[in-house]
DNA sequence: CTTGACTCCGGACCATGGTACGGACGCCAT
DNA sequence: ATGGCGTCCGTACCATGGTCCGGAGTCAAG
């Protein structure tokens, strides 16, 4: 059991070979030695259980809303078990998801109130510009 | 009362001039013709309440979540009047952003219970990665 | 009638998160 | 030992939503 190829890796994580290229890029993903035969020229790198973590990791943060850039925090955070760091980032993303959840619930209730009133009577005109108008 | 400049108009919608041009050519608002004086060249062009309403009503649809392209549509059926078409994109975007807040309020009680745990007790590591392990 | 702020315009550039391309090379089965 | 799929790598490109630049024109005040 040597490891899997990106091509596993990418397809462990549900996503696809370039997109594993790029989260290394960017040092999310670690870019493991390639293994030197016996000729001169490299060989195919190996993956293990350990990147397969990374990349749930990164795809569960990002689900959260965190940026690449952060998620590479984060990461880091975990090597060095900087706690305080790591609530710090928490919480500035809880802030910005609380903003963003009242933002998103703000405007579904204009568009409600807008597919209502221009589904409901067929009088006048149908009314988007006024709806958001009053938001 | 020959209307305002760019500059104003821009102030009012609470973005920068160079965002009402890039609106422009996106054909979100329009883009009045130059006044010519006596000479022969362009004067400056000026803008109303229609176009200040127009430009309120894109930032409230993007806070709702559609595009600039859906919400050139949107200013398009204004226009024609189509409302089966404004009641489908609206419900498509009313699904959509159920999605997505549910989406977020997932991420967000997660988030939040990380912190909570992160923040109380100091024992073993900081439980942010294994948090999105398990996700 | 000059100065300075603002406008006009086209095009270049930016960040974010990927996606695609093309040539060289690696590896495994037949 | 050869075919063909997969990997490697740099580079270019994509969509979205802007943002900035530079040169030329315009306009109002002093």
């Amino acid at each position: 059991m040597a490891g899997m190829t990106i091509a596993k890796l990418a397809a462990e994580g549900g996503v696809g070979v370039e997109t594993i290229r790029f989260y290394q890029r960017r040092g999310l993903i670690e870019t493991p030695d390639r293994p030197r035969g016996a000729g001169t020229a490299g060989g195919i790198r190996r993956y293990g259980a350990n990147d397969v973590r990374r990349l749930r990791f990164i795809r569960s943060a990002q689900a959260a809303g965190f940026t690449l850039e952060q998620i590479a925090e984060l990461l880091e955070l975990d090597a060095t078990d900087d706690r305080a760091r790591a609530r710090e980032l928490a919480g500035e993303r809880l802030e910005a998801l609380d903003a963003r959840i009242a933002e998103l619930e703000q405007a579904r209730a204009s568009l409600r109130r807008l597919a209502q009133e221009c589904g409901s009577g067929s009088a006048g005109p149908c009314p988007i510009l006024s709806a958001f108008d009053a938001a």
